[in-house]
DNA sequence: TGGTATACTTAACAGTGTTAAGTTAGATAA
DNA sequence: TTATCTAACTTAACACTGTTAAGTATACCA
């Protein structure tokens, strides 16, 4: 009775290829400029065929959004396992964080800030990638509150604050490319230290 | 010789017209779901009409977050007339900032996100009006260096991190009002008092 | 009164997301 | 083996989009 199982797996195959082809759109022309047809054409399927996997346009975005977040997740992940020292790894994360962002733009942007336009659910249930992501967050800073490195002493705030701003950097570097910034690597920095610094005073 | 003048005057009402139409849709229903069909049924001419006064869409949204971008600038100056104290003042326009994108959530969300997307263009080029409010912020940045205050001497890089920090700040507010934030008002305390006390660290 | 410039409209083009109906190939059952 | 059913996919269409070329009507000027 292997024939469901290939089935099954050509399926899951041809929604990956599906997938793959609307992140390559979407992270090169934009997801506005990406029409359906574009997609099935890349994929060599009628448009209509996306409907029978994917339930509209959003539902792609949502899709690649999850991945994109599992994406950075495990980028973080593997950096915590490298540093012991609560506050060096913050600065990293926050690093690695922007440089994400940086890295995969069109992704970014469609997860942290064209997403909530269009789909009111946060993402961020239960057990979800985006939860997860956030937890290691949490995890970082109230490791630097515990450690009584921080004076800020409520979890939740810092995290936020230290949230707002690798977001903050993040998008105006991804939205003004041609904006005379301060170089580049130095701003990231600068915006991570005074941060940190912050925090402690 | 006042019929010249008054079919000026008229040409100038019809261009307003079209323009608040056309914010009062593009922030409740959003730029992408409104068509030039939609702008020109409120105002009740046809849709061409709109392109005798307006090059295109793009050149639509260009002149709404203009005023939008005034209209911010405003409430940033008038603020400053009332305070001496540089910090206070830097404390004070970061407030102002943050509630003035919060206030007007789309129509900030349409100027510092959406706009980049569809206009490659800064709208920052000598005498605009984003000129003048990068250099507001300029303004105060440098006379809290010059009273040696802040550690950090380099204006554009500070002037950078503080905006980089309401920016985000604003926007996640925005984006995630159903995130379980830490009461607003502290949230947005925090974020302005840690990056003013990182700087001066 | 005749002509012209201005302001506006009509009609069309090429594209969009999405759906209902139709087709085809392959597995199952008689 | 042959008929039937089903899953996968396509065709054709609908109602919409931004934008332009061509057409019309009105109000001004000589």
């Amino acid at each position: 009775m292997g024939i469901k199982e290939r089935k099954a797996r050509e399926k899951e195959q041809l929604r990956q290829q599906i997938l793959s082809a609307a992140r390559e759109l979407f992270v090169n022309e934009g997801y506005e400029n990406v029409s359906m047809r574009k997609i099935a054409n890349k994929i060599e399927y009628s448009p209509t065929t996306i409907y029978l996997y994917f339930k509209d346009k959003t539902d792609l975005l949502d899709s690649v959004c999850k991945e994109t977040l599992l994406s950075l997740l495990e980028t973080l992940e593997e950096l915590k396992r490298d540093t012991t020292d609560p506050v060096e790894t913050l600065r990293k994360s926050g690093r690695a964080y922007i440089e994400f962002g940086l890295k995969y733009p069109q992704d970014y942007k469609l997860t942290f800030v064209i997403r909530p336009q269009f789909q009111k659910d946060l993402g961020l249930e239960e057990g979800s990638v985006g939860e997860k992501v956030f937890n290691y967050l949490r995890g970082m800073v109230s490791e630097c509150i515990r450690q009584e490195i921080f004076q800020q002493v409520d979890v939740e705030t810092t995290g936020q604050v230290m949230w707002s701003a690798v977001h903050g950097v993040t998008l105006l570097l991804i939205d003004f490319p041609d904006f005379p910034w301060t170089e580049k690597d130095k701003l990231i920095d600068t915006v991570i230290h005074t941060t940190i610094e912050g925090l402690k005073a």
